[in-house]
DNA sequence: CAGGCTACGTA
DNA sequence: CGTACGTAGCCTGC
């Protein structure tokens, strides 16, 4: 076997070369936001990078020491004695050092007792014998001895870490005249300064080298002592035990019992996230994306994608700007076509479409648009049909197309959705971010706040590319189970949820403004009563000046604490008015009451348009359950529970050329998942009987028969029922039913001792999630969870009741979306006017074109109730008015 | 001016 | 010590 075919091993140590980039860069340079000082981390993290690239060791380890004591120092007290207090800006740096390394999966290995030294020449030392080529990083004259034929030792020199100096047997010899076993023999005779080791009087290297070379050893030396003349000769007599000390301390073991051998270093794959948070906490961009790069590279070869793929190694196609013929053709071979995807990338200026880049994974093409000038048949073909196409956020993309008069179809993937699928909870990234994430590779981009960026953008033909790329790489990444909710879910969900937003609903902004003027009138009102109960002003809207006055003015008693001091929400007040009951109290919360839905209605009236409607955005990525989120303005939470917020759904309404407004909802939609995921015989039974559910779910818990089952009894069970699938705890529940702990906890004993496989299901789904660190819906939608197995019972517990409640909330969402796509597809083949506006959570929202109301109304029914076969009927309430509050039943 | 915190609307 | 969201006002600190 030649030196090239042998795996290499790299071994460093830690604290030596980390303390060298300490001193070879600038401390202030280095600080991060946190007043981190972060120079050492930097240049040795640098020194890494460039170790890895030249020498690409196939196997990699960092030593550290763990204190400054070892079996040296017990030895020898004054071994290392020279070395002075830590400087402060090092301390902290070695930490962080060891998260990066750990984010690059580069093993780091310290053992207590021996000292960083001794596990290299273990590793050195073994990594020989088993066929390595090995390096040694140190900056300890010490490790000299290391070298043999196979191990080389890299060391600073005076200018830092930038450069390292290789150090074989030959140069060794050149240098020192020696072989390296000897070197330590040199040193002992010599000294060493840094290791506090005290030498022979008068004895330098050129002596030492002498006497070694002559006698061959330092024993040797020591034998013939009596030989050597001079004043040299009688220091040597004099003072031999200092150098069988030093010789003694400064051999590095190679027998150290470590957990792993050299062979157990081999290199494991980067792991981008935690770089990118690391390096983003230490605020290291170039050398994360230096890292980051390296990761995609060493990733790239390892076969997670075919790499024809990726194109001829990834590098960016040249764009071609293209229109009429030489467009209809390329899309024609490009998409082989119509059969093969090509990722889409709008250009925009000023919020309008001026320009679309289309890409293959090896060429890209861009295409100015300016509306009816050149031929677009071509493009308007391949845009409008079923040839499939890739896209970063395809619900944006295809608003964007239709405000262009461009029809759009074949959203055949969509980054944006699938990263969200991976990691339900992460913040959404954008394209150049996924880039970034992903591909380790820059998307530059010109910086927003320059009025003349000096970075110019991509062209948004690479973009597209980019956009393949990513692709490729999520469908890789994604299960089958996440990437079927993608492709049969998501994605035709996206158009359904363009349809309504682009639909926008109807909105009354009369009666919004009445509501609006009667609010601010009562509102003023009550706030001059409540001024009057306390002698002066003060503002209402802020708890901090509320607790000025509830608990120094007024002397009541604390409430739940919370980090600013002491709750002032309306749970709290209700408390304080029976403990300590102030007319200020009552006239607070009303004023709360009516400030909260005069701000409603003003977002609201804020957000009505220029055709009398709202059009709210749903993202599709805003949830970690798999529901749709709803803003600008969120219609989601728009009130129902009091009579004024029935009054504010009065003002939505039909639209001029409807006939009236449907609403379809699914009754108790997530206890039935938790019947059929549960599979409890008892609750099955509830629903198939059909009657009320908390009437059954009562008369079997407090034995009674259904008609005897109280009010208050029913009320009991129903926060029982629901807080279930919430996780609610004993406690949790007697605070909200305001009873004794003890009765809550005999509700919950006797709930689960008519409905146990309820509380077996419940107890299954956190512990499969332990297991397997992710839960699943029905319809295989995942979300991840690491903490519950995290120490931090606060954190864990959080966990177990998010975890418990995402199968149930999120097949509840994937039950709704399913319906959404049926009632989508009958409308349009149907050809139906009528159209889909709202979705809240469990609940629909059509606008009825005339004379459609029998067909939707059935088509609704059926969709919405067989969206999903479960082990219980899915029941569908549908009502019809002339407003959102008619139309609830 | 951004972002944390509190409060509160919905399912 | 009950899940999932979005919005708005206050307040602090950059």
């Amino acid at each position: 076997m030649t030196d090239d075919e042998k795996p290499t091993l790299m071994v460093i140590d830690g604290h030596s070369l980390a303390f060298r980039a300490f001193y070879a860069l600038p401390v202030d340079s280095f600080v991060n936001r946190e007043g981190q000082h972060t120079n050492a981390i930097h240049g040795f993290i640098s020194m890494l990078i460039n170790l890895l690239s030249k020498e690409k060791p196939t196997h990699l380890a960092v030593a550290f020491d763990i204190s400054r004591y070892s079996f040296r120092t017990r030895e020898y007290p004054e071994y290392k004695g020279t070395r002075g207090e830590t400087p402060p800006e090092f301390i902290g740096q070695i930490p962080l050092l060891e998260e990066a390394l750990a984010a690059m999966s580069i093993p780091t290995l310290s053992k207590e007792d021996y000292e960083a030294d001794d596990i290299l020449a273990t590793l050195a030392h073994r990594g020989s014998q088993e066929g390595f080529k090995v390096f040694v990083v140190s900056g300890d004259r010490d490790a000299i001895q290391m070298i043999d034929d196979n191990v080389t030792l890299l060391y600073p020199n005076a200018r830092g870490v930038s450069e390292l100096k290789r150090y074989d047997r030959d140069t060794v010899f050149e240098r020192y005249g020696i072989e390296p076993h000897q070197y330590p023999d040199i040193a002992a005779l010599v000294g060493e300064t840094s290791d506090n080791l005290i030498g022979i009087d008068k004895v330098g290297e050129k002596t030492a080298v002498k006497w070694i070379t002559q006698y061959g050893s330092l024993a040797g030396v020591l034998e013939h002592a009596d030989e050597i003349t001079g004043v040299v000769g009688e220091k040597l007599r004099e003072q031999s035990d200092r150098a069988v000390r030093n010789r003694k301390l400064n051999h590095l073991l190679t027998d150290v019992p470590l957990p792993v051998g050299p062979a157990d270093l081999e290199r494991k794959p980067i792991n981008s996230a935690r770089v990118r948070e690391v390096f983003d906490k230490l605020q290291f961009r170039t050398l994360q994306e230096r890292v980051l790069k390296i990761a995609a590279a060493e990733s790239g070869d390892d076969g997670a994608l075919p790499a024809e793929a990726l194109g001829s190694g990834s590098v960016i196609p040249v764009v071609r700007t293209m229109v009429d013929e030489e467009l209809a053709k390329w899309l024609d071979t490009a998409s082989a076509r119509g059969t093969a995807p090509l990722g889409v990338r709008l250009e925009l200026i000023s919020g309008e479409l001026t320009g679309i880049g289309i890409a293959s994974a090896t060429e890209s093409a861009f295409v100015p648009w300016a509306a009816g000038r050149p031929d677009y048949t071509a493009l308007e073909a391949w845009l409008a049909g079923d040839s499939p196409k890739y896209f970063h956020d395809s619900k944006r993309d295809l608003k964007l197309l239709a405000a262009a008069g461009l029809a759009l179809r074949g959203i055949a993937f969509d980054t944006r959705l699938a990263a969200w699928l991976l990691k339900p909870g992460g913040k959404p990234e954008d394209l150049a971010g996924q880039v970034y994430s992903y591909l380790g590779e820059t998307l530059p981009q010109p910086d927003a706040n320059q009025l003349v960026p000096d970075t110019e953008a991509v062209s948004p033909a690479t973009e597209a590319w980019y956009t393949v790329r990513v692709a490729h790489y999520l469908a890789e990444k994604l299960d089958a189970g996440s990437l079927r909710v993608l492709t049969d879910i998501e994605l035709p969900l996206v158009p359904v949820l363009a349809g309504m937003e682009t639909a926008g609903v109807t909105v009354s902004a009369e009666i919004l403004a009445g509501l609006n003027a009667s609010l601010t009138a009562s509102a003023a009102d009550l706030a001059a009563r409540s001024y009057a109960e306390i002698g002066h002003e003060v503002n209402l809207g802020s708890p901090k000046q509320l607790q000025q006055v509830l608990f120094e003015e007024l002397g009541m008693p604390k409430t739940r604490a919370n980090k600013t001091g002491f709750s002032t929400d309306a749970a709290s007040l209700a408390d304080l008015q029976e403990q300590a009951p102030h007319p200020f109290l009552d006239l607070l919360l009303q004023h709360r009451d009516a400030s909260k839905l005069k701000q409603i209605i003003e977002t609201l009236e804020r957000g009505i348009g220029g055709d009398g409607r709202i059009h709210t955005t749903y993202d599709q990525t805003g949830t970690s359950t798999g529901r749709i989120s709803s803003n600008d303005p969120n219609l989601q939470n728009i009130p129902v529970k009091t009579a004024i917020g029935r009054e504010i759904r009065s003002a939505f309404r039909r639209g001029q050329q409807f006939e009236t407004l449907l609403t379809a909802d699914y009754s108790q939609i997530e206890m039935r998942i938790m019947a059929h995921l549960s599979g409890d015989e008892g609750l099955i039974l509830a629903f198939n009987e059909g009657e009320d559910l908390h009437r059954f779910v009562g008369s079997r818990i407090f034995g009674v028969p259904p008609a005897e089952v109280t009010p208050l009894m029913r009320t009991k069970v129903k926060a029982m029922s629901y807080g279930l699938a919430y996780g609610l705890s004993a406690f949790g529940l007697s605070k909200h039913l305001r009873i004794e702990t003890g009765e809550a906890k005999q509700l919950m004993t006797d709930y689960f001792t008519r409905f146990g496989a309820v509380r077996e299901y419940l107890r299954n789904v956190v512990e499969q999630a332990r297991t397997d660190g992710y839960t699943e819906t029905i319809f295989g939608r995942r979300r991840p969870f690491g903490d519950l197995t995290s120490n931090n019972r606060v954190l864990r517990e959080n966990a177990e009741r998010a975890a418990l409640n995402a199968p149930i909330q999120g097949s509840a969402a994937d039950i709704l979306k399913i319906a959404m796509l049926g009632v989508a597809d009958d409308l349009a083949a149907n050809g139906l006017e009528s159209r889909m506006l709202l979705q809240v959570h469990d609940e629909l929202v059509f606008e009825v074109a005339p004379g459609e109301l029998e067909t939707l109304t059935a088509i609704v029914r059926d969709r919405m109730g067989h969206a999903a076969d479960l082990r219980v009927p899915l029941d569908v309430q549908v009502g019809t008015g002339e407003n959102w509050d008619q139309a609830a039943h």
